[in-house]
DNA sequence: CGTGAAGTTGATGCTTCTCAAGCGAAGTGG
DNA sequence: CCACTTCGCTTGAGAAGCATCAACTTCACG
């Protein structure tokens, strides 16, 4: 974790995917005065649920996945995030809700002081506003996933963890591989199963046509079939 | 669906339990001036995914269960709500966020229509701000209960179950039974498995003492046990 | 080029689901 | 009041799905 010269949000690039774009200029100079931003290395710990934060962290640039800790080591990857998302998005107030998260790839962190954040909610309504319905949408995406966990098997639920990259992440425009590296293992965390499962499907997903493996990239090659498989649920 | 005679706002005995404590007076009355409160018969709809319903619900008085249909008509149970509690806390803004809730006893239900709900969230901010608050920590929660689903076996997801009808409803003070009477398959619906499943490990829990089942109802005889079960996992 | 990590594949066994039969309680109608 | 039906619960047996283990191959990186 090394510190960096920020700068400032209103240049920001990731400031039209963020939240912080409902912040009123004279706010967001608040932000820029008070933050602390760092890198983090590609494998690195962002954040650790052992050592909970009081503050909200916004991904400047990276890619980052975040996860809970359950039985026997396995981690449960609960969202993939990217530039413009927040991150530990509820630990920064209430009592401890730990959960880690590790970078994909290399980041730039912007972290707000929990005492920083709450001065600037209670200033704009219109992003506390906005805050909340996030949380709200963010709650009916886990609450579907919930009923897919529990009720999916495990061909649809690595299907399901393949488009979930997609939309996430997207696909290289020139050679259309996804735009992230995952091992089978957090293709397994996401999913709920184990590598060996990931790596057997995807085999058969292979055979089939229906995407491409080539190391450890994955190229989908027909969303409509794969969106057959998983989405015997209406999504949304 | 039938409507009642509404009670005020400010005289609602779940009104300490609600949200809507956040609430100022005069904006209390704006609610009530525009609520619209009906009774639903134990068994009965009040929301359906397939005619998501363009508002908030609050539960006055009664027992809710709240779930997603899935495959082969299983349901996966989100929540158990109860008095003072919001209901399809989701589907009043956004597009459509599909849910459906049933009543597990008679309920009086009051209904605050979107457009009204949010004049009383941009006119509150300290209602708005808990409102986030109350999301963010669903969201843990729910985060927390995916990964369970995704985990645990069955007999901890069952006993994780038990112990939150526990937590939701209590237990009768001098019978020491559930406050609920849930049908094998309405736990197993909450715990993601089948209704044989959770017969075979309530069974098994009886005979070990651990509980005391007559009829539908439960009687836990030692939470200590039933979370050295279920908790592996530190919960929050 | 060598070593460790990641991925593949098949065999095996365990867990869970499904199916089926039987029981008892509650409700219905004659 | 009693037969009859229905519904929920229990239990066992068999089948299916999944995790685990192990052996092997390939890849990544110094």
């Amino acid at each position: 974790m090394r510190k960096t010269t920020s700068i400032s949000c209103k240049d920001c690039e990731s400031l039209d995917c963020s939240i912080l774009k409902r912040c009123s200029p004279e706010w967001l100079e608040f932000i820029d005065r008070n933050k602390i931003c760092f890198y983090v290395k590609k494998g690195n710990n962002i954040l650790h649920e052992d050592t909970p934060s009081r503050g909200m962290h916004f991904i400047q640039n990276g890619k980052v996945k975040v996860f809970k800790s359950g039985i026997n080591f396995k981690e449960q990857i609960i969202r993939l995030s990217k530039s413009g998302d927040l991150l530990g998005h509820r630990g920064w107030n209430r009592s401890e809700m730990p959960i880690s998260a590790i970078a994909l790839e290399d980041c730039k962190i912007c972290f707000l002081h929990e005492k920083d954040f709450n001065k600037v909610l209670r200033n704009n309504n219109e992003l506390t506003y906005e805050l909340m319905l996030f949380y709200s949408d963010e709650l009916y995406n886990s609450e579907v996933k919930a009923r897919n966990l529990a009720q999916m098997n495990v061909l649809e639920l690595v299907t399901d963890a393949l488009l979930y990259i997609l939309d996430v992440y997207g696909e290289n425009a020139e050679t259309g591989f996804l735009n992230v590296s995952l091992t089978r293992q957090e293709i397994a965390d996401l999913s709920g199963t184990t590598k060996e499962q990931v790596s057997k499907y995807l085999s058969e997903l292979n055979k089939d046509g229906v995407i491409e493996t080539e190391k450890s990239l994955i190229k989908i090659k027909s969303v409509g079939k794969l969106k057959a498989i998983s989405q015997k649920y209406i999504k949304h």
